[in-house]
DNA sequence: TATTGTTATACTCTATAACTATA
DNA sequence: TATAGTTATAGAGTATAACAATA
């Protein structure tokens, strides 16, 4: 067997992540991710995680949404809401209701104790705001938010 | 026009997401999904997924950078690069040499082919920028940037 | 004793095909 | 024929525990 010597590679001290962070795509994802983190650990207490809680937000504020409405606002697909529909419907946050006139379809609404719940999760969901964004004055803040709306607009994924 | 008769479950006609929109998360998700979505399909000449290019990509602009390095940087968990980066070699992209002073560690280089496929797709991720942001003025893109920026800086989620 | 890299593994998230009942 | 909801399932993405080699 010969004695086959490998170069040695030079140490690396800083990471250098300055071409990623000229990405939009890539900047985005980990501010996502950030506020995200923070969502997960704050709304532990109610059981909702960020997807649960847009779920049952829409609910809220939509009595009798199909749930077709609900994968196109947000973009989920129709096998993957089942679950978590049931999952809100078992915890007995929400019901469903016979849809007026698409006998296909169901109506889901929130039941008492989803409507007692979803004021307590949306009210600490909005104290949020002040943590994830505490870095960004009052102006940036609305600034971000309305440019980040221009950058998905018109995007159904 | 007949009596309307009184549904058990009231349809809706458009969707009110208004409460959402007012979330940093939901709309920073919202956008970062969007982008990623642009990715995926301008990027799948490569082969490279959203994390995969991020890898190569520090690869790219630090030789000799080790895993644990890169786990930092992205965050991402050790036995989740484990498979990112066995990926990246088995193509021939990159190379692992003995660290020079750390005999645990091991650093990460890119192969000649390698380093030809990331001139291309760093062109290319750099070209999506136009895509990803369009409805964007010039202006307000480096705004947007400087202002995500501020949100997960400090961050190593 | 602590750290780098790794294996094994489990759990969540996302995606596709196909079925049912209604339209 | 098309659509709403569902089932089953496969593939990504992400998480923890534990181990070998080295510091």
């Amino acid at each position: 067997m010969a004695t086959k010597r490998l170069p040695r590679s030079p140490s690396v001290d800083t990471v250098d992540t300055s071409f990623l962070e000229t990405l939009m795509g890539y900047n985005a994802r980990r501010a996502a991710l950030a506020i995200i983190a923070i969502f997960l650990v704050r709304m532990k207490e109610f059981g909702l995680r960020p997807v649960d809680f847009s779920v049952a937000s829409l609910i809220t504020h939509n009595p009798g949404i199909t749930s077709r409405q609900l994968c196109i606002a947000l973009g989920i697909l129709p096998p993957n809401l089942v679950t978590l529909v049931n999952g809100l419907e078992k915890r007995g946050l929400i019901s469903r209701l016979p849809h007026p006139t698409d006998g296909r379809a169901m109506g889901l609404h929130l039941t008492e104790q989803g409507l007692t719940l979803m004021r307590e999760a949306e009210k600490k969901a909005m104290e949020l705001e002040k943590e994830s964004s505490h870095r960004l004055t009052a102006m940036e803040q609305k600034t971000l938010m309305r440019l980040l709306k221009k950058v998905y607009a018109q995007d159904a994924s």
